[in-house]
DNA sequence: TCTGGGGTCCTAGGACCC
DNA sequence: TCTGGGGTCCTAGGACCC
C-alpha cells in the first residue's frame, strides 16, 4: 500500500454552474465575466473551440461574442460557492484526506492497493459527482501534488482518458512529462519559465532532470521543492484545515472613477464590514488593517497608495475597524485623482480562542461584550436574509459606483424563491 | 469609455538587542 | 584617529496560485 495524491477540479467550473441552472445554454458558447464585467474569466468548451481567449477584456471581445452568438454572464459567486460546497462534501466522503484548495479545486489522498491503477475508482467518483450535482470533474492521480496536477492536465488533454489519469503507476513517465510545457508545471510562473526557457528547459521532463544546484542558486527552496515533487518525492503535504488563514482582503473596482473623499470613505466602510464579518465567521481576530486605492494603471498619471494601521488589542469589532480604516483613508486620499479601485486587507490574524481580556475596567468589559453580541446578531440576520439587510448608518448611502453586473443570472440555489419550478405534465 | 478579486509563501533588508 | 559581530523579529515586495 502506498499513498496516492489526487487532484480534482470542476471542468470550466463557473461556466458549468451557469449551464446547470440554465439548460438552454447547452450546446451554445458561453463566457463568464469577472467582477465589474471586466474580463472573461471562464468559458465553456464550445466558446473555447470558437477561439475566445481567456482573460481578455470584455469590451474588446464584445463584438466577436455577439457575432458568434455566444452567451455572456456576470459572475454569480453565491451560486458557485453553493455548488462548490456540495462538490466538496462528496469528495470529502470519498477521500481519506481532503484539502479544499480553491472554489473549484481540491487535493486529496487515498491508499493505493499494491500496484493497482486507480482509474476505475476515479471513474466511479466522477459518475457519482455528475449524478448528484451535474458538474463534470477531472481527476489527476500521482505520487505528489505536482505530479497529480500534471496528471489532471493529461486527463483533460487526451480525450480517451475521459477526465481521469493516473500517472502514479507508470514507471517511465518521460513520454508524459514531455507533453507538459514547463510553464504548465504547478509553481512555475511567468518569471521562472522565461528563465528556464533561456536555459533550454521547455518541458516538465527537462525540468525534472535539471541540476538541483543550478535551481537552488536561482530559486532557493521553492525551486528545489518543485524538482523533488516532479521526481515523485512528496514535499508539499496535504493541508486539511484551512481555518488558520493569514489575511482577509476585500477590494472592488468602481463602475466609474470617483474623486471625492466621501465616496472613498463609503466604499472603505463597506469593504471593512464585509471583511470583519468574514473574520467573525472564521472565529478570528485581526490586529492590523491596510487600506489601499489606485487610479487606472493604463492611464498616464497613475497613482496608487496604501496605509497600514495597528490595532492595539486584536479585534473583530466592525466599529473599531471602521474607525481606524477611515483615518487611514484620509491619509491615502488625494484630490483630483480618478480612483477606480479601493480595498482593505486585515492581517496578523489570530484565533479568537485566545482573545486578550480587558482586566480591570468594568465599564469597558461590559461595552466589549455588548459590542460582540451586536456584531453577531448583525451577522446572523445578514447571513439569513442577504448581506445588506442590516448595516451601519455610515454605509447606507446609495452607491452608484458599485461594480457593474449587467448580465447576472437571477437564479441562486441558496434562496428558495429562486429555485426553478418544474411543472409535471 | 471599458482591463477582476482573493489568497500563500519566501526573501532581503532594516530595526533592534546584547 | 579609531567605531564589532551575531542573532531575532518584522515588513515590504516579489512570485506564484486559482
Amino acid at each position: 500500500m502506498s499513498k496516492a495524491i489526487l487532484q480534482i477540479d470542476g471542468n470550466n467550473f463557473y461556466a458549468s454552474c451557469e449551464q446547470l441552472i440554465d439548460p438552454s445554454i447547452k450546446g451554445k458558447g458561453l463566457v463568464v465575466l469577472s467582477n465589474n464585467d471586466g474580463c472573461i474569466i471562464a468559458r465553456n468548451s464550445e466558446a473555447r473551440k470558437m477561439g475566445i481567449p481567456m482573460g481578455q477584456p470584455y469590451f474588446k471581445s464584445k463584438n466577436k461574442l455577439n457575432q458568434l452568438n455566444i452567451k455572456v454572464r456576470s459572475s454569480n459567486y453565491e451560486l458557485y460557492g453553493d455548488i462548490s460546497n456540495r462538490l466538496m462534501q462528496i469528495l470529502r466522503r470519498n477521500c481519506e484526506e481532503l484539502e479544499i484548495y480553491s472554489i473549484d479545486e481540491a487535493f486529496g489522498s487515498i491508499q493505493r492497493p499494491k500496484e493497482k491503477c486507480l482509474y476505475q475508482w476515479g471513474k466511479n467518483l466522477r459518475a457519482l459527482v455528475y449524478q448528484n450535482i451535474g458538474i463534470p470533474i477531472s481527476i489527476g492521480i500521482g505520487e505528489t501534488k505536482v505530479l497529480s496536477k500534471i496528471s489532471n492536465h493529461l486527463a483533460k488533454k487526451i480525450e480517451k482518458n475521459s477526465g481521469i489519469f493516473d500517472i502514479g503507476i507508470i514507471d517511465n513517465k518521460d513520454p508524459y512529462l514531455n507533453l507538459i510545457k514547463v510553464d504548465k508545471v504547478w509553481g512555475i510562473g511567468k518569471r521562472m519559465s522565461t528563465w528556464l526557457n533561456s536555459k533550454g528547459i521547455t518541458n516538465a521532463k527537462e525540468l525534472r532532470d535539471i541540476s538541483s544546484t543550478q535551481i537552488k542558486e536561482k530559486y532557493g527552496v521553492v525551486g528545489i521543492r518543485i524538482l523533488n515533487e516532479l521526481k515523485g518525492n512528496l514535499c508539499i503535504p496535504i493541508k486539511e484545515s484551512s481555518s488558520d488563514r493569514k489575511e482577509i482582503s476585500v477590494s472592488r473596482s468602481f463602475s466609474y472613477p470617483i474623486d471625492s473623499l466621501e465616496e472613498l470613505r463609503q466604499a472603505i466602510i463597506k469593504y471593512v464590514l464585509i471583511a470583519s464579518s468574514k473574520l467573525r465567521k472564521y472565529n478570528q481576530l485581526s490586529s492590523a488593517i491596510t487600506v489601499f486605492t489606485n487610479t487606472n494603471i493604463h492611464s498616464q498619471d497613475y497613482y496608487k497608495n496604501k496605509a497600514t494601521g495597528k490595532i492595539n488589542i486584536p479585534t473583530s469589532d466592525s466599529r473599531i475597524m471602521i474607525k481606524i480604516s477611515l483615518e487611514l483613508t484620509q491619509k491615502i486620499f488625494r484630490p483630483y485623482r480618478k480612483l477606480i479601485k479601493a480595498g482593505v486587507i486585515l492581517h496578523k490574524l489570530q484565533s479568537n480562542k485566545y482573545k486578550q481580556k480587558i482586566l480591570f475596567n468594568q465599564k469597558l468589559i461590559k461595552e466589549d461584550l455588548s459590542q460582540e453580541r451586536l456584531n453577531h446578531i448583525i451577522d446572523k440576520i445578514n447571513n439569513r436574509s442577504g448581506r445588506d439587510t442590516i448595516n451601519w448608518g455610515s454605509s447606507m448611502i446609495e452607491k452608484e459606483w458599485s461594480p457593474r453586473r449587467e448580465k447576472a443570472s437571477i437564479i441562486k440555489t441558496t434562496n428558495i424563491e429562486h429555485i426553478p419550478i418544474i411543472y409535471a405534465k
